[in-house]
DNA sequence: ACACTTGTGAAAAACCTGTAAACGGCGGTA
DNA sequence: TACCGCCGTTTACAGGTTTTTCACAAGTGT
């Protein structure tokens, strides 16, 4: 058996905001960013830096001829405020000084137009590449469902600071199955994100995993019911009470001391990553 | 955590090598960046990425043509190898073909020639810039952990004054893992930021040296656990005094809940000793 | 009832980690 | 130059853990 340790590609879907108003290019743009599985917003001016944050980018590509006399002050604001953004600059003409000064001031990238689509992609994926190594936080911020809280970061969960004794591909796959919420994942999906290549016929390991998963789910929150199967096509994750749950007790309040933080229950609406 | 936009003065940490034959630009180059107060290194030739890594550059601005046919299998070699390091690739003309290729190597930027000096080195910096952001923070101050005191200054550690008589690579390792308490760390990581560059696969060298550090650690503070497996991903630091401790003040059996704080749980089968 | 799917438990195979010891380069010293 | 000690790297192996595989029971839909 092999190993395929580098993934293939499970990209994190890089979101990426485009400022143009050149439709063409923005266009085609568009096209070959969806080839990769990205998330494009484009917009014809200006968008304020606040607005950016919240979209949580990646990475910015803009034209500054969109911005105005505005123009730099943006850039500079926008540099500043998100450091951690991709600040791609793609304009008609420009001098040797505008380019310094804007790489200066924080632009990872700028290239002249007419460009062609596929280098501006190569250049973005080249720009978020190195942002992402250099904040070596992988995706580390927790996700909480039910009671349950993942934590990327210990690759664990825990229910009220107990740990689940997750094994590695335990957790990988309770995150991926996390990070989907409500959504039904059919097996090779799941293999083929979780295991990194193409699941075999035949196989069983998601079946198996999946079982494991719900005991030590059980163990530690045996009130909620979290993986669902749909029959003859996959799993579904979605924290749920579970209907059988208090036999002898009295309904909620008497529940769990719930003392300490963190057994907050969350809505669908949980952004998935 | 303050930025560190497009500094001049304050920069004596940034190493670029050049491997270029194009005397004219080097020397202008060469000049600028011994303005900035950058280290620069130049070659006519290809340098074995081994080399590259005793060097502990920052950049390095490559002109594929010296290079003939070894080219792309050189810059695969050295963006796969270094991942850390910025790669600008600075030829006379090329395609988009080309580019799209060199960028989704791993290079960085990819500029033609000629080209204005100036612009060169802020597209180096920019390229540089990300990595050096994060580093700053602990560099020079003292840490301390469990009855440890980590002193970067003297590349030492110490427990009530007495040294570890850590040598320098055990000293980098438990410096980098004291600075990221609490999360684990996947061997990968580990040691591309100590050895600083990527790990071969079936290196063991991170695990051999974690017992260093263990019976090091152990020898000064035997009261004290520091340094956890998580098996199948890599290690967490997190000191914490071992449960075979404290000889005056024998645990209780009866009590069930951990007084302090919770989130501490640690698998038996972790700390199996 | 039939043809498939999915859940389960246990055994086999593959994989990881701790440990110790050998190896090899480097710098200092006689 | 030859010798020696210090370090970092590599290798080998034992002892555990985890992952995969299997056979069968149980469940689902037509």
């Amino acid at each position: 058996m092999h190993r395929i340790r580098g993934e293939l590609a499970p990209d994190p879907t890089t979101r990426l905001a485009v400022i143009d108003t050149d439709s063409g290019f923005v266009t085609v743009l568009a096209k070959r960013a969806e080839a990769a599985g990205w998330l494009l917003r484009t917009s014809g001016g200006a968008v304020p830096p606040d607005q950016l944050v919240a979209m949580k980018l990646n990475a910015l590509l803009v034209d500054p001829a969109v911005l105005g006399d505005e123009a730099w002050r943006y850039l500079d604001r926008v540099c500043s405020l998100l450091p951690d953004l991709g600040v791609v600059v793609c304009t008609g003409r420009s001098t040797v000084a505008q380019r310094v000064r804007g790489l200066r001031l924080g632009v990872d990238d700028w290239i002249t137009k007419p460009s062609h689509p596929e280098e501006a992609i190569a250049r973005i994926e080249a720009v978020t590449r190195r942002h992402r190594r250099g904040r070596h936080e992988t995706e580390s911020s927790p996700v909480l469902a039910g009671e349950l809280e993942i934590r990327p970061d210990r690759f664990q969960a825990f229910v009220a600071g107990e740990s689940l004794d997750l094994t590695r591909r335990e957790f990988e796959l309770l995150h991926l199955l996390a990070g989907t919420q409500g959504q039904v994942l059919e097996r090779e999906t799941i293999y083929q994100r979780v295991w990194g290549y193409a699941m075999a016929h035949g196989d069983r390991s998601v079946d198996v995993f999946i079982r494991k998963l719900r005991q030590k789910l059980e163990k530690r929150s045996p009130e909620w019911e979290y993986i669902h199967t749909h029959f003859g096509v996959g799993y579904r994750f979605d924290p749920e009470p579970s209907a059988d749950a208090v036999p002898a007790t009295p309904p909620p309040p008497t529940q769990a001391p719930a003392d300490d933080r963190g057994s907050q229950v969350v809505h669908k609406s949980f952004t998935a990553a």
